[in-house]
DNA sequence: GTGTTAAATTGTAATGATTACAAGATAGTA
DNA sequence: TACTATCTTGTAATCATTACAATTTAACAC
């Protein structure tokens, strides 16, 4: 717990059980959850919290670069602990989002270009190796 | 015109002329505009238009490979003529996307890891060239 | 500890993009 | 020219997200 405590500290952000818990689920669920998963499962643990409050401390973690925001799915945004910079690959038939542990080589060149990035998110979609899997034993 | 036919009969899609502007919006304006945009901006040709057609025909054209959308902005889709690979930049300050003209060197090793690939998207987000110019000027 | 204050949390209501649905119109074909 | 599957249209519904105002609380000074 001192771990999120800290992590909210060193960006001089008020430390509240809401924003710790919030932190805590997204490190320990590494599933890309949506606001409403995140909102469901935490108030188990805080039956008083609210939705609005779960999108507000979503907004300032993200705000503040302890986690971003994936928009893979277009209806509906998806929120990711930040930790070593990789890819998202999205299976359409399974829905699952998986960690591609890749890195963009492209940064600099645009950099080099004249813009300046905060933010990197590459996408594929497509099917998965499990789903590939089950369709083949399907078959034959 | 003909162009546009040409490609939707290719993909046996009836040719209506709502779908051949959409099309040729896509083709001749590529500033990846949002399904509101292209109604309105379709509307003033085809008085008649519905919103409801729009997305129709956008996810219609987008199944047959034809556009592609793009989640961005997360808070709404925005469309894409297909042509060569690229990827897209946002601007936090002015909200303009611009083409990145690079393609993904990782495709070949995701797919070597089993997965199968239908959609690549690389996207980044920053402050443009345009606004750190002006910037700079403002400043200096 | 107690008091103060700015900031966070909460609940409700509003927004805005997208989808569902049913009726009418049209493209493709015989 | 007629037929039929498909497309288009308008309205109503949905769902994620945001706005807002009232209440509560974290951080800090005393």
């Amino acid at each position: 717990m001192e771990k999120y405590v800290k992590l909210l500290k060193e960006k001089n952000l008020k430390i509240t059980p809401q924003r710790i818990l919030i932190l805590k689920y997204l490190d320990t669920h590494r599933m890309h959850p949506t606001a409403d998963e995140i909102y469901s499962s935490l108030k188990k643990s805080i039956p008083s919290l609210s939705k609005t409050t779960v999108y507000n401390s979503l907004d300032v973690l993200k705000k503040y670069g302890l986690i971003q925001a994936l928009t893979i799915c277009g209806s509906e945004h998806r929120y990711d602990f930040i930790h070593d910079m990789h890819h998202h690959f999205l299976c359409k038939k399974c829905g699952k989002i998986t960690d591609i542990d890749i890195k963009c080589p492209n940064i600099q060149k645009i950099i080099d270009q004249g813009y300046k990035i905060d933010e990197v998110h590459g996408y594929f979609k497509g099917i998965c190796k499990d789903c590939i899997q089950k369709e083949r034993e399907k078959n034959g």
